[in-house]
RNA sequence: GCUCACAUAGCUCAGUCGGCAGAGCGCAUCCUUGGUAAGGAUGAGGUCACCGGUUCGAUUCCGGUUGUGAGCUCCA
């Protein structure tokens, strides 16, 4: 008998029990899907290997939810070889929010044959078919998957070492080469629905065949699939390039070229007030900030090292009096430029140079998206030029610059990566031992002074530096790229810069590269999506509407306006002949922070009736009350309006 | 770049199994002067992305180009 406890129950069961026994003895419910033994994960058709303690695992723990997910994928495969007999079958893993499973199949799949695939996958669930593993020798393995022709699973197979047992899946006729785990049988999916279909390469080689890879999620019930569905149609809704239509934000003209954006009155300004705001703040830490030239000299890239590696990114030369010129793809050369034009002191590091600066980048077709993946972007870059001594200090203060300007704008969530050397591969690296070693410590301490939480990725630092990359999280819970800190041996020695120690003798100073927010770009893009359009007072392009109830009050409305503009709002006047609720709805529409009512009442009493566009109705107040709340919560950049908190 | 799909009015989208194109919104003009998410009427707007081919005839079928989307690969 086998002694099995589960919090303070226990159950004797005999000797090759499985924990389907395990789950029927202590009366667990169907959801559960897999169980944890010891700390490690078990699918439930195991055998119980002997004594041990066990704990349920559902749909909410992740082990138990991909493993919901990869038998989904096992049944999509099922579903469409029954279907299309030919089609040679490549990986299904589960992936976050759902899975896929890659085709090489004699037809391409298209919305009709997705929605037959589902029947017969509905087909295959109602069958409720026990999915079992198996171990076999590799011989066996390779003769069942030559039988089935299956040439992907045979490349698979080949790189499993001999000797280890193969674990194999089968599900009625269905066979797989898979590691599991599993649920118990296909019964288990409850609800599941195929999202998409798309291109894939075989191992993600584009040397190699594409293949259709079919993308679906599934779920425990029905409920969760539908509110799953409504939370992509929500994300759909924040959609940067719909709001930057709807909002006259933005636009990528064809006739102008793809990936080049066309800031529109509404975006400039958005744009313009985040970089007055970028400006402020880093001329108060101590940046210098400079403005540098699009194109260089060949040459320079040459000694940068840009056209060895970097090349496939740049646009072609434009000869210029015989000489051949470049668009920057980065402004490292040209501050470095700047700060090898003079003699430099150690008392004169740190120098912080920090620009806008534009750049161009050639992007392959297919990655182009919007604002968030672009051609032409303007950077927040800066380098710090500073002794190795002082690299400590001056990341933390990158990182403290970091974290407040991703607050100042809402996201109050981001983990840290540091990316250090793969201390197996230490000569793949530029610089010596020593230099790395104090930066990496550096990095990880000003982590540490700060109170980051952070992961360290070892192999991940690029071969010049170490770095630490930020990744912000959004309001519906999307990660992004955020802040990048990037710590550079290489350039200082390819320009050959140095400062000047107490020693009298030169030295090799250290650049940082650094930037906040990424470019005007990408950032744009994704705070349209994190407020979903609906930008904080201090950042909306029209700040506030002022709408008369009839023309009887256009004096008084536009006097208002006058008013308003003279203090610095952005702020319009709707004198259409519409309705009040039209225009209000209107305003609503255009996501205005606030909208100022004004009919005669108003008029004769030199008030206005103050609309906010989340909190509805604010009640009548004189336009310098209202004008003291807009001020202030422009002042503190508030993400909502001042009157949800005073109200 | 690759695979698949898509491209019709400023926007969102119908439509023609091949016979010179439609709606709603928006815009303009007029009527209406109204109190917190759509008042009414009239009107203007399209080389149906571009270039070829098939056909008596192409927005529709075929090929190519450009652009866009979902992914792969890459990335700020």
């Amino acid at each position: 008998m086998i002694q099995v406890s589960w919090q303070d129950e226990k159950a004797s069961l005999p000797e090759g029990a499985t924990f389907l026994d395990v789950k029927k003895a202590f009366g667990w419910k169907n959801d559960v899907l897999m169980v944890l033994v010891d700390g490690k994960p078990r699918e439930l058709r195991d055998k119980v290997p002997g004594d041990c303690s066990v704990e349920p695992l559902t749909f909410r723990d992740e082990a138990a939810r991909n493993a919901l997910r990869h038998s989904t994928a096992h049944i999509l495969a099922q579903a469409v070889k029954r279907l299309y007999p030919e089609t040679r079958l490549g990986i299904g893993p589960s992936i976050e929010d759902g899975f896929y499973y890659d085709f090489d199949a004699p037809v391409a799949f298209g919305p009709d044959e997705l929605e037959k695939i589902e029947e017969e996958m509905k087909r295959i669930i109602s069958e409720n078919e026990p999915i079992v593993r198996e171990f076999v020798e590799k011989a066996e393995a390779r003769k069942i998957f030559q039988e089935r022709n299956e040439p992907y699973k045979l490349e698979i197979l080949e790189e499993i070492p001999d000797g280890e047992p193969i674990s194999i899946y089968r599900q009625g006729e269905f066979v797989d080469l898979c590691s599991g785990p599993h649920v118990p049988s296909t019964g288990y999916v409850k609800a599941m629905k195929l999202l998409n279909v798309a291109g894939a390469y075989w191992r993600g080689n584009e040397k190699n065949p594409m293949l259709q890879r079919i993308y679906g999620t599934s779920f425990m019930d029905q409920k969760e699939l539908d509110d799953y569905l409504v939370r992509l149609e929500e994300i759909k809704k924040r959609d940067h390039r719909k709001l930057g239509k709807d909002l006259d934000l933005f636009s990528i003209e064809e006739e102008g070229g793809p990936g080049l954006v066309y800031w529109h009155p509404k975006g400039a300004i958005i744009r313009e007030i985040i970089e007055d705001f970028w400006r402020k703040e880093h001329r108060k830490r101590g940046y210098q900030l400079v403005y540098t030239p699009h194109i260089a000299k060949l040459d320079l890239w040459k000694v940068s090292g840009h056209w060895n590696w970097y090349k496939e990114n740049m646009y072609s030369p434009m000869v210029i009096d015989e000489v051949e010129y470049l668009l920057k793809p980065m402004n490292c050369p040209f501050h470095i430029l700047i700060f090898k034009g003079d003699t430099r002191s150690y008392r004169d590091l740190p120098i912080k140079y920090g620009e806008l600066g534009t750049v161009y980048r050639y992007e392959r077709s297919g990655v182009l998206h919007g604002m968030l993946r672009v051609r032409g972007f303007t950077q927040d870059d800066a380098h710090i030029f500073c002794r190795p001594d002082q690299l400590e200090d001056e990341l933390v203060g990158v990182l403290d610059l970091a974290s407040f300007m991703l607050e100042t704008f809402g996201y109050d969530e981001y983990y840290c990566m540091l990316s250090v050397r793969d201390p197996e591969n230490k000569e793949k690296y530029i610089g010596d031992d020593e230099v790395w070693e104090t930066a990496e410590n550096a990095l990880e301490r000003a982590l540490q002074r700060k109170g980051l939480n952070y992961k360290i990725d070892p192999g991940e630092a690029k071969f010049y530096g170490p770095a630490i990359d930020i990744k912000v999280k959004d309001a519906v819970g999307r990660l992004w790229q955020g802040p990048t800190i990037q710590v550079d041996f290489n350039l200082p020695e390819r320009f050959d810069i140095s400062y000047i120690g107490e020693d009298g003798e030169k030295h090799r100073p250290v650049i940082i590269h650094r930037t906040v927010l990424g470019t005007m770009e990408r950032f744009i893009g994704g705070l349209i999506e994190h407020y979903a359009g609906a930008f904080p007072l201090w950042l909306a392009p029209v700040q506030m509407r002022v709408i008369p109830v009839s023309e009887k009050q256009s004096d008084y409305a536009q006097k208002v306006t006058e008013s308003l503009r003279n203090q610095g709002y952005r702020v319009e006047c709707d004198l259409g002949s519409e309705k009040i609720g039209y225009k209000i709805r209107k305003a609503q529409l255009e996501k205005i922070p606030y909208m100022l009512v004004v009919g005669s009442r108003e008029r004769e009493e030199g008030t206005l009736s103050v609309r906010h566009r989340s909190l509805g109705d604010l009640g009548t107040m004189r336009l310098d009350e209202f004008v003291e709340k807009a001020r202030e919560e422009v002042e503190k950049k508030l993400l909502d309006s001042i009157f949800s908190v005073t109200r």
